[in-house]
DNA sequence: CTGTTAGCGCCTTCAG
DNA sequence: CTGAAGGCGCTAACAG
């Protein structure tokens, strides 16, 4: 048997389809006893709507996209995870975009923009160029998370220069006055990123414990456990060499981790390590770092986005949400 | 300005409708000077065709959807991975459905299979029982990842006996005699799941090499890591207690090595520790373990997804194609 | 090879 | 409060 349309339901519930449309959306113009008698004949049929239907008539796609840099961030996942969470209680499905270039943003963007295959664009972490600016379309809700770069869009973002500054701080209330960095190194055609924050956090906080700034011992590597690990050796080996290091991301910690362990070095004991972001990894490897409330960003993201869905606009489109951090005692300082 | 529409791209090209839509769905039957025309109009215009009506009149909606139990099994973010990876180079979108209940999975299949809201589903590791199964729509492509309960679908699996059996082998090739599991505990509704079969494996060889199976050294704990580690610390402290364990999940080994941190255990030399999976994670923490090339089995599932979709038949929709395990060697046995 | 014509299933006026 | 009619943008079948 076919698949039951409006037509059906209208059919058997004795109504025109119009009324079966406005029971299917929730208008009150309705009669309460034709409502139910519309109900009914919709489970009987066992009816459900056509999506391409609804969004083709209705401009809507029911539709969220994610858009981000899949596996290079591990953060990813935890982000991932709270919009799911969100989105799971709505009306809306999660489609998931994921990039691994510039060039290939752009396309997507183009694709989602143009073809409107998304009601709303929530944006992981991902940096925006002016072309890739020029391409959003102010009619599509969008939400920026861990990136401030897309201003005039609300944005979900954490103080990484704080945190930075924090971390630091931590480590020489720990009797540190010997602190290495490692951090992501990034196009330099994106200016300011989470990475550089958080090390410009690190050298005010160096700066007003009265410590120097020894670039001997810091280094920014490409994005991958095996090149932190390298550079953490290669710094560790030096005649004169820190006794703690404030590492920009997780991941890149459990490098520097895997590097002391190749040295036979003691973690804290002869040298301290403390990351950030608190990834699920980070947990399992006592890693003592900065928390930022991933899975919350994720919410928040969604439950945002919602809001502007269902009210058709937001307060405030260009809002800046800041999420709070936190130190997390763990083993490594 | 207006979205351009498939007319408008006909008008300036000085074609018909028709003949748009051909050029765009690849028709041969286009004079190649018409198609240039046409090309050049719909670049003019930045014309991109409108997903819902394409959906609409053309019954696909160019998506696939991954149905998976999000959060529980950290392997899903690798499977997905593999799946993307295929999928970014196709036409069509993934759109993800993370299920957190029974009850979810039946609405979810209800919506997907009812509303044809996907061209495919691919459903990663979740058992469905005969409701479940009872609601697929033979016309609507499915493969199922790691798990075998699908019959009469495709489907992507391992031999979870044969590296329960490996895991084992290897355990006692190194020596051990008194070897402990501790694996998921399941709802027993499910019958046989990878972690009953790597248990049986592990009995298997257990019993070849004329080893016996001592139940209390054995647990089947919930799917996180503090029930492995409880479990472990218990079963170590016994007066006699095992000299390894093979873990059924990676992620619950992970547990087991906290317990042997605790209990102040060396490992591999007081205590050593198999896992099985082999998530990026494992590595992090160097654990010894049985690879399931995760990334792999989700580019397999999309591509077969992929072929079936674009013949419009699969050659033997019940295939059972079984990747191969392997021992990773690091630094826990 | 190409233009024209029906729908696809639903939402949204517009009368009644 | 409810039924009927028009149209969303595209594909497919049919004439030419």
């Amino acid at each position: 048997m076919r698949t039951p349309t409006i037509r059906d339901v209208a059919k058997r519930a004795g109504v025109g389809i119009g009324t079966v449309s406005r029971v299917l959306n929730g208008s009150t113009q309705v009669r309460e006893e034709t409502r139910e008698r519309v109900l009914a004949a919709i489970r009987e049929l066992n009816f459900s709507p056509n999506a391409a239907a609804r969004q083709l008539s209705g401009g809507r796609t029911f539709t969220i996209g994610v858009v981000t840099p899949f596996f290079t961030y591990p953060s990813f996942v935890e982000r991932l995870s709270g919009i799911q969470e969100v989105l799971d209680h709505s009306e809306y499905d999660l489609v998931l975009y994921s990039i691994r270039s510039q060039a290939q943003l752009q396309d997507r963007l183009r694709f989602l923009v143009g073809q409107r295959r998304a009601d709303g664009l929530i944006v992981l972490s991902l940096r925006f160029d002016d072309e890739d600016l020029r391409l959003l379309n102010p009619d599509l809700p969008l939400i920026a998370v861990d990136n401030d770069t897309i201003q005039r869009y609300p944005r979900i973002v954490i103080d990484n220069e704080d945190g930075g500054r924090l971390a630091t701080e931590y480590l020489i209330a720990h009797g540190h006055r010997a602190i290495g960095f490692i951090g992501e190194v990034t196009d330099s055609a994106f200016g300011f990123t989470p990475t550089r924050h958080r090390m410009h956090g690190f050298r005010e906080a160096l700066a007003a414990a009265g410590l120097a700034y020894h670039a001997a011992w810091c280094r920014l590597v490409s994005l991958d456990q095996e090149s932190a690990r390298q550079a953490a050796r290669e710094i560790l080996s030096q005649n004169e060499r820190p006794t703690a290091f404030f590492v920009a991301m997780d991941m890149l910690a459990f490098g520097v981790l895997a590097a002391a362990e190749d040295m036979g070095l003691r973690v804290p004991d002869d040298v301290a390590v403390m990351g950030f972001d608190d990834i699920q990894a980070a947990r399992y490897l006592h890693l003592t770092t900065v928390r930022q409330h991933l899975i919350e960003s994720g919410r928040l993201a969604s439950q945002h986005m919602l809001d502007w869905l269902s009210a058709g606009h937001l307060g405030q489109e260009n809002q800046q949400i800041k999420l709070p951090l936190e130190i997390v005692e763990r083993a490594t300082v």
